[in-house]
RNA sequence: GUGGCCGUAGCUCAUCAGGUAGAGCACUGGAUUGUGACUCCGGAGGUGGCGGGUUCGAGACCCGUCGGCCACCCCA
């Protein structure tokens, strides 16, 4: 009898880790908020045919990675491998894109990879699209607020900007032609990947991590030269509003981006302190998906964050408090039926007026001694405790359990009057 | 899909020329029948991932398989 594991790369997150994600996002949803974004839910199943002609036929994550069943109909469905797709497809089929529009999303994707450090099958995004406008001065929002968000969580430190240009579709082929001469000179050189993408997608070969390659690609020719006219004045205009507004970056003219959807502006906020995954948010321009969907011609711009890579980096390189408070403040015991039935009903009182304090009621009976081993164990600062004295005495012990207590005597609590209770508790959390 | 490392109690690990397993933590009971965290004593918990092979005998050696981690590929 063989226990059920959790599918490959499909992972639980931990009540111990939770606060972590909380803090993540609730931080990113005020942030948004305050920026003037809108949340959007979006289904986590669209039909396959919405990813294929949007990230491209021949990349990695339509090619091998995608979810992919038939319904009971028949349809071939996918479970999302990234957000941005079924965004359009919300914005075109709910008509949200008569005015510029600012939106976000947060939620699980899937993509069947091997699972390593910083890369599972299901794992989650944080995604920020705005619809509508194709100047850079909206390229260059979205930066500032991720800038803005790693101040927030302390990881301004370890996360850098990486960005690139890649021009209208007019001067990528005319780049990716020059590339593809210059690099069949160089065949033999090349790495056996390489060499097969030559002409399936050269373009990537430009961020090959294989030595040799690199070098070949050192005297290779260079997008910047190729830009159309249009693409380099954005380009320019962008890196001078973030210059004004103080963001750091640095041009990498070799980062392109998997998902065929992108045009002109791509970037990725990179950090060295995970392992082989360094990208922790990436994204760009992608001014013909619209069309491309079936909507209006519409520009756009957006990026996604990792967020099982971010809480990892929170973790690893946050110099904010990552540590986690008790999820107990005040742990309450009784023995014996009265005690019990008296506690029960007093801790619901306390709840209507103490509603912040987390408060456990002790269930599953035992001594006294039990009972206050779990409420050690809880973390709980102050223990309550009924017995039948309390009962008799219509009052209630408050035990003192991290602070004002002496080791190995039963000092640091209180016998106190049923109505002194309440008062009694905001005193010992005042600070 | 490819490669490297790993797989012994809930967790972290140990043992041994190959002779059928132990520690710490956690859990649990007790040390004055109303009091935790410290200390002391006791208890429970392992078909040594699974299958096969070598051997008189394997957790230890070999093969296969499954699983985990990390890396390649690519991305968040």
């Amino acid at each position: 009898m063989s226990t059920i594991r959790a599918v490959r790369g499909m992972n639980d997150i931990l009540p111990q880790e939770t606060p972590h994600w909380r803090r993540l996002e609730q931080t990113v949803s005020r942030l948004l908020a305050s920026y003037g974004y809108g949340e959007i839910r979006l289904p986590l199943v669209e039909k396959t045919e919405l990813f294929s002609r949007s990230i491209g036929e021949v990349t990695d994550i339509v090619e091998r990675e995608m979810y992919s069943f038939d319904d009971r109909n028949g349809e071939n469905l996918t479970l999302r491998p990234e957000g941005t797709a079924g965004c359009v497809r919300a914005a075109i089929q709910q008509s949200l894109l008569n005015v510029p529009q600012r939106l976000w999303y947060a939620g699980p994707m899937f993509r069947y990879e091997r699972p390593q450090k910083g890369r599972q099958r299901q794992f989650h995004q944080i995604g920020v699209e705005s619809f509508g406008v194709a100047s850079p001065d909206m390229d260059a929002e979205h930066m500032l607020l991720c800038a803005r968000l790693w101040r927030q969580l302390g990881l301004a430190g370890a996360i850098e900007l990486q960005l690139n240009s890649l021009g209208n579709s007019a001067a990528r082929r005319e780049y990716r032609q020059a590339l593809v001469t210059y690099l069949e000179a160089h065949v033999d050189a090349l790495d056996e990947d390489s060499r097969r993408r030559l002409h399936s997608n050269p373009l990537r070969i430009l961020d090959s991590k294989v030595a040799q390659t690199r070098q070949v690609l050192d005297a290779a020719p260079v997008m910047a030269d190729y830009l159309d006219d249009e693409s380099r004045a954005d380009f320019a205009r962008l890196c001078e509003l973030l210059q004004a507004a103080g963001v750091r970056y640095t041009v990498n003219s070799r980062l392109v981006r998997g998902l065929d959807y992108y045009n002109k502006t791509v970037y990725e906020w990179v950090t060295t302190r995970l392992g082989a995954q360094g990208t922790v948010c990436g994204g760009g321009r992608y001014d013909n998906l619209v069309e491309q969907l079936g909507g209006r011609q519409t520009p756009a711009v957006g990026f996604a964050m990792g967020m099982e890579r971010l809480v990892l980096l929170m973790l690893e390189a946050g110099a904010a408090d990552t540590s986690v408070p008790a999820p107990v403040d005040v742990y309450a015991v009784a023995a014996g039926e009265g005690a019990q039935r008296e506690a029960l009903a007093a801790v619901e009182a306390l709840r209507d007026r103490l509603g912040e304090l987390a408060i456990v009621q002790h269930t599953g009976g035992g001594s006294f001694k039990s009972q206050l081993k779990r409420a050690d164990k809880s973390g709980a600062r102050v223990a309550l405790i009924w017995g039948e004295d309390e009962v008799r005495t219509q009052t209630v012990t408050v035990k003192l359990m991290r602070e004002g207590a002496v080791p190995g005597e039963h000092s640091g609590q209180q016998c106190v009057p049923r109505e002194q209770l309440e008062a009694t508790l905001r005193a010992v959390f005042a600070d």
